[in-house]
DNA sequence: TTGTGTCGTGCAACCGATTTCCTTCAACCA
DNA sequence: TGGTTGAAGGAAATCGGTTGCACGACACAA
């Protein structure tokens, strides 16, 4: 696989000074006084011999690792997919390694985190998975572990990487409205989950500024079964309803469902919007309109900000700003009254 | 997060004996000989203090490092999630870490690879996108990191733990067959990629075994996109078809598209089967009939193998022999000439 | 000439485990 | 009684970096 590990030792004596020397020239230590010749001999001896630092000396000696922990909650569902790509992408180029966690079981979660940080094996942690009641939160109120909430925020915990989620509901409200409809629903997620709420608010603000109803949400998980029931729900409680904008891609294919189920025709009967633009957008049936976001913004963003905290800088929240951009597909259409 | 962390100082004081004592007991070391009354101090020692061996200084000393790197195609695919977390619950329990890698320029991964290794992060790979031309084949070849390849084997390697890919297809032929269908025909992967392969030929075997045309194979990407292009052109060859079997999900869900697209009801004049089961396909329209396959068990005899192969045992190849399910649902039924 | 700094460099301790090589003591054998 | 053996345990080297401190040489001011 290579040309057979050096070590700094080998560094040292093939640019001829000593280990100390070696070491601070490859570190940069500022406070370091060389001859530029020495340096350069140094660099060279390093690159010629292909030197990597051993990272568990490195990590043994200055008590870190030079790892993150990036806690998701599930693993199959592809929003984290993008969260992740963006902040593995964003590790490799600060050169940190990332240690990816399912968090399917919450109770178990804090005894797996707590034995990584206890071996040293993570510097720091990246959550994608709070929830209100997490028993995670609590353990890292301590202080004890760097960390940021991701996607999902903390209220108060003022650590927190979010998006622009209300603005992404106003965009599918915009979008709808534009095309006439005046009956809106929304599939939510679960108001106990961040971003579910977050949009779901976004929902209502603008629909009450366009004169809208801004009552008629429906909130269940972020699955296809969660989409299906409150699709249902609310088309039965509110059969004027034109158009419903999903809170995830998940919740969308269900709210398909719901549409088969029921006999309306998308988007003749029924208009959807969802959040997440994903390939499967495309190539459901009808091919779905979505709010494309900037997950894997979101995700180095994430990474970065426990990085400066390790490094000093006082923790704080951050919103990327990106705007979102609505994907029109066929999913969408002018309702029928006043098409007809 | 945590009382602070215990050296092994600690706990050799603790117990009042040395560290040397207290190391091997904690390992199990069998050639040590201590008093049991000793060996049970230590060993309540440990616990009180709650004391976690620091992963960077036994790997230092040992020249391992307890964690393996597994290198996954696409993040994005679900598959990959069920693997992925077979892997990871299988390495919490042998107490070693895993160091997900996405392999989307596999350029790019043969210095990803070295770099890991060469750091001291990992000791050995778990490949699961091995592609006949990977460039990481050459490097891994020289056998200097311990690997296996998992899921897409490469003949020839001697590592490969896979599934009994060809069984399933036998087990959809043998379903769709059942149900009275004549004229079957498959979406396969691209035949580069080994999975694809087996699958393909798993499903001409069983075909000409029942006395079918095993012929009717059109090779695609696993993608939307692929099993689209590759159904439209099935169907349009050869309009007597009133099945196909779809080599994975996405494929599925794009043979959904073409069949929706060339106006054929499913099942009604089409039966589709598919690979992968996933709730996704529980929730499609119709929804799925799909084949099970036992991916999490996968996941963990990949990282079985390869644990073996550090400790020494020599590398073999592995297959997972458990039956393929298959979960009826809607997208399958008699074909139309039968039921008429 | 003698301090006093500064520059350039190296020695050696240290991080926390593992492991090699001893030491001590008692039992046992011839 | 001397020597051998085995049980029980400990001292210290080691892994590969990082870092506090010391050291020699030289410049410069007094």
């Amino acid at each position: 696989m290579s040309p057979a590990r050096a070590t700094l030792q080998d560094v040292a004596r093939e640019a001829d000074v000593s280990k100390s020397i070696a070491s601070r020239v490859l570190n940069g230590t500022p406070t370091l006084s060389v001859r530029p010749e020495t340096r350069s001999r140094v660099l060279h001896a390093a690159t010629r011999l292909g030197y990597r630092p051993h990272v568990a000396a490195r990590g043994l000696r200055r008590a870190q690792t030079g790892a993150l922990g990036l806690m998701v909650p599930d693993l199959a569902m592809p929003v984290y997919a993008r969260i992740v790509r963006g902040a593995f992408t964003r590790a490799l180029e600060r050169d940190v390694a990332v240690l990816l966690l399912e968090d399917r079981q919450p109770d178990s979660s804090v005894p797996t985190v707590s034995r990584l940080v206890q071996e040293g094996r993570i510097d720091g942690l990246i959550v994608a998975s709070a929830r209100p009641d997490h028993p995670l939160l609590g353990r890292l109120r301590d202080g004890l572990v760097s960390h940021v909430f991701v996607n999902r925020a903390v209220p108060g915990s003022g650590v927190n990487v979010t998006m622009s989620d209300a603005e992404a509901s106003a965009a599918a409200v915009d979008h709808l409205a534009g095309l006439g409809h005046r009956h809106i629903g929304h599939v939510a997620g679960p108001a106990a989950v961040d971003p579910g709420r977050r949009r779901a608010t976004g929902f209502a603000n603008r629909a009450r500024e366009l004169g809208l109803d801004p009552s008629r949400v429906a909130e269940s998980e972020f699955t296809e079964r969660g989409g299906l029931d409150a699709a249902v729900d609310l088309l039965r409680r509110h059969p004027e309803l034109t158009a419903l904008y999903a809170s995830s891609l998940s919740q969308a294919v269900g709210v398909l469902d719901a549409a088969w189920r029921m006999d309306l025709r998308v988007p003749h009967d029924l208009s959807v919007v969802t959040y997440d633009e994903m390939p499967l957008a495309e190539h459901l049936r009808p091919p779905l309109t979505s709010i494309s976001m900037p997950l894997a913004e979101l995700g180095a963003a994430a990474v970065d900000a426990v990085l400066d905290q390790l490094e000093g800088a006082t923790p704080r929240s951050i919103v990327i700003e990106r705007p979102p951009q609505v994907v029109v597909r066929e999913s969408t259409a002018p309702p029928r009254s006043s098409a007809s």
